[in-house]
DNA sequence: GCGCACAAAATTGTATACAATATTTAAATT
DNA sequence: AATTTAAATATTGTATACAATTTTGTGCGC
């Protein structure tokens, strides 16, 4: 199985060599929800892991502490982050905001080869989940919306709604309450056909409802539990 | 002259220690157009300037490029950035986006101390126009639009906002044409009277207008240089 | 058994040394 | 004199050593 091939970056990779391949290593491992919120990721431990000096490792960390992906402590070390309830509603919040009328652009601007690309994110995502890759499914899934902000052609607003969804895994990874796959079936399907018809109203309409159909499944009560501090008071 | 009191940074700052120090001195630097985009930024120089180790600066500036302010070539060394012109309208469409809904919400939300800090924000400008110092005044009207943003109390869009705001002083420092200072002074008078009187509709109209104020004072054809660049050519 | 003080160990922050790469200068060639 | 090549120098990337801080372990008194 491959996975499809992804359009340019819009955020310019600010790393390059060993530190950026820590740091995309990391990322995966984070998104595909390998890495929970609040593991602690010691610099020495990941030196060992992957065969780099910590110096790799400090700079990677500190890329993915302004990826919001890592909280870096001061003399206490690097955490995969922990969005908080409010910072959950506030990101869907934006995602509501940008997507729908990135939707609607991407559907005005859609060309065979980019609606090739958004079928191939599919298919790869129902292959995921077939052969029980669940994490994997769940990145490719948001890899779909980043796809389709890039179709759209706006770099800066790409680039916040890639940050969105960066930040939409962790708040996934505490708040999921769905036994379901993440994003619904139908829903990016639907999406597909909009962009098909180079329809960019439906598209939006599409994209609203489905951003909405994923907060629903979040279980955002104040009295909410991060999944990842409820691990470590059960643990002996 | 005192600075007014900002509020509490939404973007969680990343460093600390001496690299925030460094950071910070330099941001403001750029923010002011002391450092101008293009600007080399060398490790040793800087090392030598702030008496700090290679280490603290090149942490420093590895977040400053997360900031978008500087540009990290890998082995060439750091700069300061040079915004195209298509990211300059990219960014100004993303504020068109984001900033007068949240003129609306700030409207709403307002209180007294806010409004007092919009206030003092004001006449620092002014203050610092009438002594001439211009980059400060510019400085100093961005983190007006900025306040403004972590009143409406959405700290994920605000931490948008404040990247755009960022990255916009580069986007002027190249391609601003007006003789007069950034932002008409009367525009952030009239936004304080909406806010005063809680009107959130006012207010955003306000603050399109605003904006697309600030757009018609940018040369963006697609012919302009630079600034920084046509200083580089004409030197001697 | 619990709490406190202290020491030891672990970890993070920073400086410095070394390696790799790019730029500048000097020498050789045309 | 202009161009090419080689050498020297400067700069950036990375590893490692040292300093500072935090965490863990141990011993002692109550």
């Amino acid at each position: 199985m491959t996975e499809p091939a992804e359009s340019q970056d819009f955020i310019q990779p600010i790393l390059t060599g060993p530190s950026a391949k820590l740091e995309a290593s990391l990322s995966l491992a984070i998104h595909e929800h390998r890495l929970l919120p609040g593991t602690k990721l010691g610099e020495d431990e990941l030196s060992e892991i992957y065969s780099v000096s910590r110096t790799v490792v400090r700079t990677a960390l500190q890329s993915l502490s302004h990826s919001q992906l890592v909280d870096l402590r001061r003399n206490r070390g690097a955490f995969v982050a922990q969005p908080t309830v409010r910072e959950a509603k506030e990101v869907f919040e934006a995602r509501s905001l940008l997507e729908p009328r990135t939707a609607h652009s991407a559907a005005e601007r859609m060309t065979d080869k980019s609606l090739a690309r958004l079928e191939a994110h599919i298919k790869a995502e129902h292959e995921a989940i077939a052969v029980g890759e669940l994490g994997k499914a769940l990145r490719l899934s948001g890899q779909f919306h980043i796809e389709i902000s890039r179709i759209a052609d706006q770099a800066t607003i790409a680039g916040f709604i890639e940050r969105l969804v960066a930040r939409s895994s962790l708040i996934i990874a505490i708040y999921w309450r769905r036994q379901s796959a993440l994003c619904e079936e139908h829903a990016h399907h639907a999406l597909v056909d909009a962009f098909r018809r180079r329809d960019g109203t439906d598209a939006e309409a599409l994209m609203k409802s489905h951003l909405l159909d994923i907060l629903t499944a979040l279980d955002l009560r104040e009295v909410s539990e991060p999944a990842g501090n409820l691990r470590d008071v059960l643990k002996p």
